[in-house]
DNA sequence: CTCGTAAACGTTATAGTATAACGTATCAAT
DNA sequence: ATTGATACGTTATACTATAACGTTTACGAG
């Protein structure tokens, strides 16, 4: 299958964004799928909706879009179908933000069973994984004799696009 | 200053915990001094609160400790203070928890300027700091490009202690 | 096929976390 | 003493999450 993006890296700011819900959105079916489970119709609409961009979106807005056609839909319906895109690793909670994003990299292992491994930037709000095996390997070696079960890592900063934008902006105002 | 615990390892289940809250009071109070910050009595009492544990303990239930004996403060007595106390090192969020636990190491840099680096037990709540330098030096090799401002990094397993017992009792069963 | 069971869903209520916005009091430097 | 900034009191409200119930739906066993 071609990568038809880099997941790993920040999204350009122009970017197709619906390639990559469509994308996401196929993966997740084929997932579920490969599992036998079921990917009901509101689970479907929950994914859609926190893939309707790359920052992260609270359950409450995530509802908002689900009624926003004039839909009756609980919290419940929301936070049930959160948990189980959270299970099969579909989606990663960000916890410094209670909010959800999209996990690129479904069935890669890594994703739900120790934990997410998130860049944040906090000037677009864009969210990506990064390659965090290096960084688990550093916590274990400095964590001895602690069993470690699951890690919540999120780093906040600028990602590049934003960074070079103030960058831009601080040399203007010279 | 003679260093009455090893505060990068666990607390050993029966320590004399007394020790830690005074310790950590008069810590605070010497920081704020020198820095000419208001350690009000609010802030104070709810620095002894957050520090009654190793556990982080939730906002609520602080300002029901507050307000044990007969008191009348609303939640945003509690919230500000503990803004204060987040803003100069002495608490740290614990975001996977929504809950705060006290800092053993105020006024190290590391502390509030790049985030915290916590490791949390399950099965007794106790939460250390652990030394992340070579972590935060992991994460900076694997997000090239991305400018950096801040790191939650809350690992959760089974602290020595804990595992130890886990052990013992997964043999007796045999 | 239909029956039994487990999973998913709908619904209502409530618990738990956090901030907005306003006015008052306190402190400290002039 | 005046003044400006910081801290506090108070009320209201927004936001996040789960409990507990009953009903519906999907799906395999017989």
């Amino acid at each position: 299958m071609a990568r038809t993006q880099q997941s790993r890296t920040f999204p350009q700011p122009g970017h197709n964004h619906d390639r990559c819900a469509v994308q996401a959105l196929a993966r997740a079916e084929a997932l579920c799928d490969a599992k036998r489970l079921r990917f009901t119709s509101v689970r479907r609409r929950v994914l859609a909706t926190v893939w309707a961009s790359h920052a992260p979106i609270g359950a409450y807005d995530i509802l908002a879009q689900l009624n926003a056609g004039g839909g009756r839909n609980a919290p419940m319906a929301v936070y049930r179908a959160l948990d189980f895109l959270l299970a099969h690793g579909l989606v990663h909670r960000v916890a410094s933000l209670n909010a959800f994003v999209g996990c690129a990299h479904p069935g890669e292992a890594h994703s739900h069973k120790l934990g997410s491994q998130l860049l944040i930037c906090r000037a677009c709000g864009s969210v990506v994984e990064f390659d965090g095996r290096a960084v688990s390997a550093a916590v274990a070696r400095a964590a001895p004799g602690f069993a470690i079960e699951s890690e919540v890592i999120e780093i906040s900063g600028l990602c590049p696009h934003c960074r070079r934008l103030t960058r831009r902006k601080a040399i203007a105002r010279d």
